[in-house]
DNA sequence: TCAACAATTGACCAATGGGATAATAAAATG
DNA sequence: CATTTTATTATCCCATTGGTCAATTGTTGA
């Protein structure tokens, strides 16, 4: 299945990464599958129209993957992937609890990112996790990265209990906004997303009771 | 196409509502395809499963509506006269501004509609949006309203401009909640969002200037 | 150069889907 | 009662889909 034989052959295009033709190959087909699922969502992609985006014969869909399911398993991998190198990468730069929260709001709004056809894709995608397990678990991966990235913020901004509302409210709101944008394509825009999530933050912080910033 | 005909005919099952024949079949054949909806998802939704969970044949549900799409514009107009209702129902009862804002929350994670496959269901249209102009009218025409009663709560609590950017945050919690239900069944409950909800829009309101209330 | 192997294609298949149609049953109407 | 509508079904059609398979074409490596 995996061909797991001269695992290091050649370096080609990246040789840091040692990736094998096959990878490439494969990266290729998830990207096709997501930019179709783009443009005709979940009920109007297709195997033929995925080798058609990456320009290839439908054969070579199915050489690469077990079945539909499984590429668009990881599809929704390598779509999460991206989402969360952004937040990682401005993460990287940030210093204070505060800077951290920055970070994972501002990531999640990044510009090239957030837009309606990504959000598009992504919606399809999470109207089949209730019927595809795997997508669940990733899903609940993405979900539980997201949490612990803002609650490494928010441990130094609020207690551990209050910390845990408000990274529920966080997630919600950026999920709901990004559900916006993909409702009414230009009715939320990246700074008024931002602005939304950052005031929520202040205000759940001044409601809630202060904690011994420190201890 | 529509039967204009005898608009006034016998008094059948709801005289009030003056329902024909035609309107309850219907009926049954648009709740039978968001149940189907609810199961399948868009995807593995087709007019014979929606046909067989009605207990009818295929052709019927051709016969009452032109075709699948129409079908399911139907279905999303259903789902959300419920949802409205709800909302309605208690804003009816609702004096204060403050009543009329917890009202609209409330009545948006109602018990008997907070569930997991309402959700799904509810997800799966949305995925369809931005392909379907109809469902796109549709959805439009529920967030205004959505819109709309919040603003018939928050204008007396805070200045114009704050509720605009209040009653968007609202909707995007809200929506965000219900999209947590719908990708991790039992991760909030009910109580959890309604509180969540109304954290948020006490945070808000004590954040934002105040305003002279009842000028 | 030749064998082994990976990549890739095209043809094929059975199943299913949406939709059209014609035939039949059932009412409603005058 | 006869006729005109409406309700409903069964059948057919044809395009599409996911998936399999055998055949072809490089590539690699000894």
């Amino acid at each position: 299945m995996d061909r797991n034989v001269n695992v290091d052959s050649h370096a080609w295009i990246d040789p840091v990464k040692l990736k094998r033709l096959s990878d490439i190959r494969r990266k290729e087909l998830r990207q096709a599958a997501f930019a179709v699922l783009e443009r005709e969502g979940i009920a109007g992609a297709t195997l033929e129209k995925v080798a058609a985006q990456a320009g290839a014969s439908k054969g070579i869909v199915l050489h690469y993957f077990r079945n539909k399911q499984e590429l668009f398993e990881h599809a929704m991998r390598e779509a999460n992937a991206v989402l969360c190198n952004a937040v990682v990468a401005r993460l990287r730069r940030a210093r204070t609890p505060m800077e951290r929260m920055d970070a994972v709001i501002e990531g999640n709004f990044e510009e090239h990112l957030f837009q309606p056809p990504l959000c598009h894709a992504w919606l399809s995608l999470c109207a089949e996790v209730p019927r595809d397990e795997k997508l669940a678990r990733i899903q609940k991966v993405i979900h539980a990265r997201m949490r612990s990235n803002l609650l490494s913020g928010l441990h130094g901004l609020a207690s551990p209990r209050d910390a845990d509302d408000i990274a529920l409210g966080v997630t919600a709101l950026i999920d709901g906004l990004w559900l916006r944008l993909g409702l009414q394509p230009g009715s939320v825009s990246r700074e008024q997303a931002i602005l939304q999530v950052k005031n929520y933050v202040a205000g759940q912080l001044a409601t809630k009771e202060p904690v011994i910033v420190g201890a």
